[in-house]
DNA sequence: CGCGATAAGTTGACATCGTCTACATACCTG
DNA sequence: CAGGTATGTAGACGATGTCAACTTATCGCG
């Protein structure tokens, strides 16, 4: 039973990386943002959001409690790092299904279906926490964090362009068209992870043969026709 | 400023109610567990959900900190009774579509998708309560809610079923067809209400559009082939 | 009609949290 | 080596949810 994490002892004390903005990386004390997203993601996963505290993260990375406030202006800023991690790796994810099956619109377009509802599933409170309302978000602050979501987001427009073009997906605006496949997949990931599907619990393979539908459906939605 | 806003007078002292449980309506001082409510409904719609502090509520109803516990065993509690308010009100109006529609199975489908994403945008804060992850919720606690919550999704099996009847539908589970539909609405709706739809605001035009494509989007992903 | 039980409301206290201000320390740069 | 700045710490404040103990009003029953 930790209750006082001694302070880790890190490999380097490392301020070797590239300095792309302006203020970063810690100078006495190991590089505690970075200690501090972790620890973030590690909890996230273990007790969801609601256990995030600025006091906690602080406990666990072993330094006083408003330490984290060199690093991050408040506590949203800390849970949209956290949720800006969890767009860079939802966005892998979907790039993964893209280079396995660029070809094949039809394959990419499953297997991109599939990756999301993966993610979502497999990441569930950082789903949560990107997608629901734990923090503040106002797009035209957190610019970061919104061009990470953003960068996610491309993907599946890249995929609705190329399906257009080959007259798999249907014409019109791709905003539009890729916002209304995506929907079909938020949809079903967003009420899975708040357990508003509980028709599906205890039954895994009721479950998977559900999100192989939902992942068609997403597809037949905006089918050429 | 209402600072501290007088205990309301109200029209009566009103015991007389139905008594449809075993234990209500407070005794010396007005019924303030539909007062809690109200206030608490009131605040969802100005404040967002943060904003419901039990402390908050008591002093809107001019009682003390402590009394809401008299009628809600938690904060969670008031706040699941809230939500479950707003499942009453989106079962009326998914009701409301399908009484004006019943005979058209096609114009029912979508008339009862646009009540569906009419509701979100109206309530966006109630929405974001009773979908999001505001409280804890284990559905087999919280019954009365999660009742509530099954009475909305109801209307949208019935809608499921009669429409496979009369072949718009596909044939298959009702409730995973139900899921799959209900999915597309409700990712798109979640979405918006938690401002990940950047792309369409300030263009209220467009948004229409898009909505209007999410509710064919629905059907066509489900529709008989 | 009166009296006890009980529902309803109040006050006080506690632990926790986010954040602010002021202070201390380590590191870098000139 | 000196000074500045990035980083970390301690103390305090107001706010919150919740518990325990106490008070008051209302109901039910003999």
């Amino acid at each position: 039973m930790p209750f006082k994490t001694p302070r880790k002892p890190l490999a380097q004390p490392a301020p070797a990386k590239g300095r792309r903005k302006a203020v970063q990386e810690p100078y006495h004390h190991g590089n505690l943002r970075e200690a501090l997203l972790d620890a973030g993601i590690q909890l996230l996963k273990e007790q969801g959001a609601e256990a995030l505290g600025l006091r906690e993260l602080a406990r666990q990375a072993g330094v006083s409690r408003t330490a984290p406030y060199r690093h991050f202006e408040s506590r949203d800023a800390l849970l949209a790092g956290i949720a800006e991690q969890g767009f860079v790796k939802l966005r892998e994810v979907l790039l993964q299904a893209r280079h396995q099956h660029e070809a094949d619109h039809e394959a990419w377009f499953i297997a991109a279906s599939k990756a999301y509802i993966g993610f979502a599933f497999g990441y569930a409170e950082h789903f949560k926490l990107m997608f629901g309302g734990y923090m503040k978000y106002e797009p035209d602050q957190h610019t970061s964090l919104h061009e990470a979501g953003n960068g996610a987001f491309q993907t599946l427009v890249d995929l609705i362009v190329a399906s257009q073009e080959s007259g798999l997906v249907m014409k019109g605006d791709p905003m539009a068209v890729s916002i209304a496949a995506w929907s079909t997949l938020h949809g079903f990931c967003s009420l899975a992870v708040h357990k508003r599907l509980d028709f599906l619990v205890g039954n895994p393979e009721l479950l998977t043969r559900t999100a192989e539908l939902v992942a068609r459906t997403s597809l037949e939605g905006v089918r050429a026709r």
